[in-house]
DNA sequence: CGGGGCAAGTTCTCTGGAGACGCTAACTCC
DNA sequence: GGAGTTAGCGTCTCCAGAGAACTTGCCCCG
């Protein structure tokens, strides 16, 4: 009936983690740094490598860490992109939203990559929300530092904004939400929805991110004061990281 | 220079979890069913534990899975809370948003289990936004199907709205923003801000969730016309599930 | 019939070892 | 000096085994 002294002690390989994450986010350890090696840490704490694999895939898990095949474990800390002050885009600027943040996150790169748009058919979710059996799809890949972060797929009624600036890569001033109303389609309302956390599509090849990694989307769909939709915007992006979604006036 | 035959094939632990995967989210695995385990994986496949265990964690880190010590591994798998149709809720709707959701999420309770209120000194965060010394804080919890999925805070700058309905656990008709209302600060302007993925803080004890599960976080500041903060609410959530958001016309 | 204790089953932690695969940098050769 | 090659390093996958910790159901006893 030996009492034993270390009752529910944090295992070995949680310990092991606890130390480098809060050498993470003290700053000891800052972003793109190579965190200690399987072998390093085998040897420094005495362990197997399972026991090591086990403390550094805690903080993978987190989205602290991205290992690196042949190279090492490195950190990831995502700065939060966060607008300061009280500053809020009108519903009309929402279109202009990214040259406002250019200037306002001090300093950090935040730019639209790529720019795909298409004419396709309506997948059955897409045609159920917007009525319509063809869309035009707008995508972009949104990066920061030069790190793909985010997706988005806006969808829009194909009858609905056919041969209007919207299918161009480029909307002109205002942006997609002057274009729809000039259409007629003015004051726009939004709905959000949040899932989190979905098992990985395809899609996370463009944020680079490895087959399985958890990822964020939200999704937006703008109606009509009508009732009637008139987009459907997804967002995805690399659950990790923590992205100031936005900031409007109603 | 044998070509190997199977080039990167995908290593097994991932065609098992692809497999167990594709079950539970086909309906073949239901919500709670139990999966098969360690031992049950290594006869069938005729692998070692380590690689049963590696399976099985890709589906647990997915949120798919929980494992109970001592018991086995469960499908966990939240169906999605989605409103149907294009009804919206008017922004004075918002603060009966929960009965609401009850009527039109097709039989699924999703109910309030507790609510605190108490008067509070702010913390930094919170003081530089609402720029206020004191806060009212309104606390709760959310459940589905009597699973905790969701807390929500609501800060108030205390000086505003000080011996209101607001510090009071039922706010009456209308809600919060009635009551804001009652107090001038009508309408009401939200900015959002979505934070992804955070090292699980103490609060989620309250949603009985394993310490350093991945959580989300979602801000949301209400502003007068006028630019005045008049409420920084944060929702947390199981990043697991699927969540609805909210749903509003402005 | 209720309660306590036991045993089987299951996950959790950790050890030790091995080959495969990918990256990087040093080296060699032209 | 530049280009191609190679060796070392580090992660990735998988094996075999063992004790600890926990849950559950069953049996026995009062």
């Amino acid at each position: 009936m030996t009492e034993s002294p270390a009752q529910h002690e944090p295992p070995i390989y949680r310990r092991i983690a606890d130390s480098l994450r809060s050498q993470i986010l003290s700053g000891e350890l800052r972003d793109g740094d190579r965190l200690p090696g399987e072998n390093a840490l085998m040897s420094e704490y005495g362990i197997a490598r399972a026991t090591a694999r086990q403390a550094l895939a805690v903080l993978i898990n987190e989205g602290l860490a991205v290992p690196r095949r042949g190279s090492g474990v490195y950190v990831r800390l995502f700065r939060p992109i966060r607008r300061h002050g009280s500053r809020r885009l009108s519903r009309e600027q929402w279109g202009q939203g990214r040259a406002i943040w250019d200037s306002d996150t001090r300093g950090r790169a935040y730019t639209v990559d790529e720019v795909h748009i298409e004419r396709l058919a309506s997948t059955e979710d897409v045609g159920r929300v917007l009525d319509s059996d063809e869309v035009w799809v707008r995508r972009r890949r949104y990066s920061v530092d030069g790190r793909p972060v985010q997706l988005a797929a806006s969808h829009f009624p194909a009858d609905l904004v056919e041969g209007t600036a919207i299918t161009l890569p480029d909307t002109g001033p205002g942006g997609v939400y002057a274009r729809l109303g000039d259409l007629g389609y003015s004051p726009v309302h939004f709905t959000e929805e949040v899932r989190a956390r979905m098992p990985a599509p395809n899609e996370s090849e463009l944020l680079r991110l490895p087959a399985g990694n958890p990822i964020l989307i939200v999704a937006r769909t703008a109606y009509t004061s009508g009732g009637i939709p008139v987009e459907l915007n997804e967002m995805t992006m690399d659950a990790a990281a923590y992205v100031l979604q936005y900031d409007f006036d109603a």
